[in-house]
Order: structure tokens, then C-alpha cells, then sequence
DNA sequence: CGCAGGCTTGCTCATATGAGCGGAACCACC
DNA sequence: GGTGGTTCCGCTCATATGAGCAAGCCTGCG
């Protein structure tokens, strides 16, 4: 049963197999005729070498992706995509960079001709549309208002329309506030006409990429932005994070409130319709969140950091 | 060709069916059903990860033993047995109980019922029955006089006296020195009845253990022993190797002359019918003796460290 | 000595797999 | 729009492989 019980000897013939086998690529009939055995001994052998440990299979790449993490990641969490960039970086800034080119990079890749491309207002998602270098020619679609912020300059707008004009496709954005006011004002700004032919493609988007915030002061630029009055009132109602303006609670349940009324962006059911939607989350801070985004089914493709990746497989295990 | 040409989806796809193939040891079929995916497919992609470099797969063991390092040497130098041992030991005291202690787990799985076992006088050898704890009944046969040395105190004949004691075979062993000053006293030595009868049983040997020096002051006991006018002789006969008191020059052929007349000792051609002839070197002084022994095709079994596998890998290739 | 039980070995046969092929899609260039 | 090159894909068929089995073979015990 353990390694300990083979003597040298066979150890030895087990590893010169294992490598005849795994690194070589050769057959094991091809193996068995070399060392003089029955096929049927060389399988034994390389299983016992497998299952004792003693052949050691290693997932790596070179370049700043785990990709052992990001497939164990997709499976734990049942995403269609999960990209998890191993980087020591802290700095939010330059962090944000390394997961924009991943992001971008996984854009490029999945979206074909077919797609219709939903974008949301986020830094996260800035900092992807400033890496994309090529995108098939799809229409892409504003999906949220904008957020301005004094410390940003990027705004929902320039997102869109620098993406579609990458992309070569046609842009439906619109100069809006994500949230305002009030809930009358936020039904007259949904019948702007550019406003109002934006929504009009949500329900053939086919992939978006959405921000995901904390439902905490500095955790999401929609409650930073907000009254502390209503931030308080969804908290009081479970929520626990926002996606690009949907609110959900800890089971991933949408959570619909006056404010919800107030935002101009998509919705629950308009975000649930669309095949692909992916967030790029970063900070140990938005563990519950990812979570909660991920438990309601609304993102099901994650970029993010090796720290964050980790801390999500180890509550789900 | 390169795996940068793939995007991060690809790539954590490749990873996820790689880690499905190898890891949980899933078909192919399997894979390719769960992934939609054609066994061809499957296949293209795990053809792929291998060749470039995505899956490394690694021979390890936890022991002291390197099994990968074990199995290349053996190869490299077309050898029956090769055991190399993992230790960043340098005081040769504690080189030789590891080394040792390998050898004996080596003989202890190697030697059956059918053998007969010759046992040569060499540190190494000695190092290795004090390690030994269990060997197969079988007759243990002295294959060289005694080299006493002041400061070693274990002498050929108890080293096989007590290896026959733990086997419970039958001991074949003399007492005489290894060199004596001159040929006809190793001729009448011969003649003597214990000397005579362990001499009768070198052709039935079938695995041996025996001592391996390079003919230079300090790196062989026999050099150490004798009269510097012979040592030079030698040397000048190209000699580079001892195999228990076998000269063999850097060609690996035997060499002969009137000092090998004053042995008393199994001779080459009785160490060339031998099935197995084990030797335990160990020191980077001794790459090109072994070489040399390894070439002779008398020496085909070898118990070493990483340090000298390597020199004798690395001048091979 | 004889026999039961565990263990190893190599077999059969159904299934998995690889080599090589031809067709479809794509591309760049006429 | 044609055209040759290239790549990708999935097929066929011969081969490799695994599951399970039965025969040999130790080993310990009556």
C-alpha cells in the first residue's frame, strides 16, 4: 500500500515507467516490450506510481494566469469562465491594470460576430475596455447610467463608445446618471430616446461585463455615490452587493426597493436573460459579495486575483 | 504553436480537461462528453498542454531516494541498477551509512533464494551490511583478501560472516591479505583450503557487491595500500579504475600486469560472468572511475548520490 | 501435510484511443 | 468572385487499454 513497501529496485523501475509513460508519451505495450513485462503489469505499476504520489502532475503557465486556480475556481463555483491572474500586486491601481488586460484578452476571445456586447459603468470594467486591443464587430450596448465621480475621468459613455469604435460596430450609449433622485425621474429619463433604444437591445445582449461592488462604503462606488439614508435601507433588506446597480442579498436573491426604482440601468430579469455576464471583482473585501452575485446566477464568469479566488474556494469547501 | 497564441478562456479550459485527465483520471470520453466537447477535441487539447509545457509532470518520492535522477542514470549509462540518493550530505562517514543503507534495501529486495552472493572488502560494502536487516537464505561467497587498515576496524572476513549469519545461507570465507608482496606468495595463498574453496564458488556468484576506487592517492583503499613504485606502474598502464582489485583503464579494459598477480581476488573474467556486480561509489573524484567501470561492463549495478549521478549524467550526454 | 485465504499474474472482451484522411471554413491575394 | 494554402474538425479503422476473472502461488494454520 505505501511507497515504503516497494524496495529500491522497484521504486526505480516504477519511475523509469512513469517517465516512459507520462514525459515520453510512449504506449504501454510499447513500455511492457521494452522492460520485459506484461502490459497488464506496466498499467499496475503506473497506477500504484499515480496513486502513491510518486508521479507528481503539476498545472502551471508561464505567464501571470493560475490557471490550475481559475479551472478549480469555475468548477467550485459552477462559472462558465473564471480567470484567476496570480499577481503579488497590491496596489489597487496596478492591479486593476493586470486584471483589465485578462478581462480584455477573455473578451476578445469569447465575443464572435454573433454576440451583442453589454457594457456597465465600473473602474474595473474602464480598465478593460482600456486594454482591449481587437473585438469582433458587435454592436455594443450601454447597459447602466454613469457614475461620475471626481477622482474618474472615464465615464459609461467614453466606455462604450471607445469599445464600439474598436470593435467597429454601432454603440447605443446615452448620457444619464446611474441613479437619481426619484423614481419619476428615473421613468422620464428611461423614455429619452437614446435612453430608451439602449434598453430597447438589453434583451439581446449576449455578454456583458458588469461591475460588482460590496455593499459597504468603499466597496462600491453606487453606495459611496448614494445617500447614507437609502444605502442603510437596502442594508436593512439583506443586501449585500451590487451588480452595476442590482441589488442582491446574501442568498442571491435580486432585491427590488424604492431605490431600485431610482436607478437607471438594467434590471434583475434583463441581466438574468443574458447569456454571459462577467464581473471583475478584486479586494478580500468583496468575498460575500462575489458570493451573493455568483448564488444569484445574474454573473457567471469571474476575472480576478489569486487572493480573492482563494478566499472564495475556501468558504465554499 | 505557442500557448500565448490562446486566450485566457482556452487556456483555463485546456487546464480544467488537463486537470479531469490527469489528475482525477478521467477518459477522454468522459471528458469530452462533460465538456461538449469531441474526444478528438479533448484529445487535440490535452496534446497541447502537454507539449507545451502547460501540464508538467514531475517523478518524485519522499524518501531519500531520487527516483527521476535513479531512473535517467540507469538509462544514460545503460546500467541494470541504478540507485541514486538524494542527500545534501557531505561528511563521507554519513554519505556512506545513507548510501548504505540503500544498498542494503537494494540487495534485501534483489537477492532471492537462487542467488549467490558475492561480497568484495570495500568501506562502502561494509557500510552497507551493517545496514542490512533481512536478506534471502542464500551462500555468501568472500570475493577479495582483507585490506586491514589501522583505522578501519571491520575486516572483509567479518563483513561476511556476519551478512551470512542474517541470510542463514553458508559462508565461503578465507583470511589473507588483498595484496601481498609478490607473486608467488598470492599463488601459494590460493592453494590454501578456505582460500581455494571460496575462489571454487566465484563461478557460481550470481550477484555481487563490490568496492570501486579511482587510482589516485586517497580515493582507493588498495592504492593507499600498496608501494608507490606499483601505484606509478599502473598508472602508467592507463589505469583509472580498482573494481576490487580489478584494474581497468579509462576504456574499461582490464588491465594486467605483474602487480595483478600479487591479488588475491576474483579476476576479471570471474567478475565479468557475475549476473549483477553492484558497486557503491561516491565523491565527484571518482566520475571518471566509474565510467570507466561502467564501461568495462563488469560493474553494471550502481548505489550513489545525487552529486556524482549528475557529473556522470552531465559528461555522458 | 493439506488446505483456506490473500495476493499476484496474465487472460478475454468490451471500450477507449491514435493515426491518418477528407471535407468545411477561413484567409490572403489575385 | 476565384483560388490555393492553411487550419480545424470529426470520421474510420486498427490498436491500446481497462474491468473483471480465473489460475497460480505464497503463507500461515490446523
Amino acid at each position: 500500500m505505501e511507497s515504503s513497501t516497494f524496495g529500491p529496485a522497484q521504486l526505480v523501475l516504477t519511475a523509469s515507467i512513469a517517465r516512459r509513460y507520462y514525459v515520453d508519451g510512449r504506449s504501454k505495450v510499447e513500455i511492457a516490450d521494452e522492460f520485459r513485462l506484461s502490459r497488464f503489469k506496466v498499467a499496475r505499476l503506473l497506477d500504484q506510481a499515480r496513486n502513491s504520489g510518486l508521479v507528481r502532475i503539476e498545472i502551471s503557465h508561464p505567464g501571470a494566469i493560475d490557471l490550475d486556480l481559475s479551472s478549480r475556481l469555475q468548477e467550485a463555483l459552477g462559472l462558465r469562465r473564471a480567470i484567476v491572474v496570480d499577481t503579488p500586486e497590491e496596489d489597487p491601481a496596478a492591479l486593476r491594470l493586470q486584471l483589465g488586460k485578462a478581462a480584455a484578452d477573455l473578451l476578445s476571445e469569447i465575443v464572435t460576430a454573433d454576440d451583442v456586447l453589454g457594457l456597465a459603468w465600473a473602474r474595473a470594467v474602464t480598465a478593460m475596455t482600456e486594454q482591449l486591443t481587437s473585438l469582433a464587430p458587435v454592436p455594443v450596448v450601454q447597459l447602466t447610467g454613469a457614475l461620475t465621480r471626481p477622482d474618474v475621468e472615464a465615464n459609461s459613455v467614453e466606455l462604450v463608445r471607445h469599445t464600439a469604435r474598436l470593435s467597429g460596430g454601432p454603440a447605443y450609449l446615452f448620457y444619464a446618471p446611474l441613479v437619481v433622485p426619484d423614481a419619476a425621474t428615473a421613468r422620464a429619463l428611461r423614455q429619452q430616446p437614446e435612453v430608451a433604444e439602449a434598453i430597447g437591445h438589453f434583451d439581446s445582449v449576449t455578454k456583458a461585463v458588469v461591475g460588482l461592488g460590496s455593499w459597504a462604503a468603499g466597496q462600491s462606488t453606487l453606495y459611496d455615490a448614494m445617500d447614507e439614508k437609502s444605502c442603510d435601507q437596502l442594508r436593512r433588506r439583506g443586501v449585500v452587493a451590487d451588480i452595476s446597480g442590482v441589488f442582491v442579498d446574501a442568498d442571491g436573491r435580486p432585491v427590488h426597493s424604492r431605490v431600485t426604482d431610482r436607478v437607471v440601468a438594467i434590471n434583475a430579469a434583463q441581466m438574468d436573460a443574458i447569456d454571459e455576464v462577467i464581473a471583475i471583482p478584486y479586494g478580500l473585501a468583496k468575498v460575500d459579495a462575489v458570493r451573493a452575485a455568483v448564488r444569484s446566477g445574474l454573473v457567471n464568469g469571474i476575472v480576478t486575483h489569486a487572493p480573492l479566488a482563494k478566499a472564495l474556494m475556501d468558504q465554499t469547501h
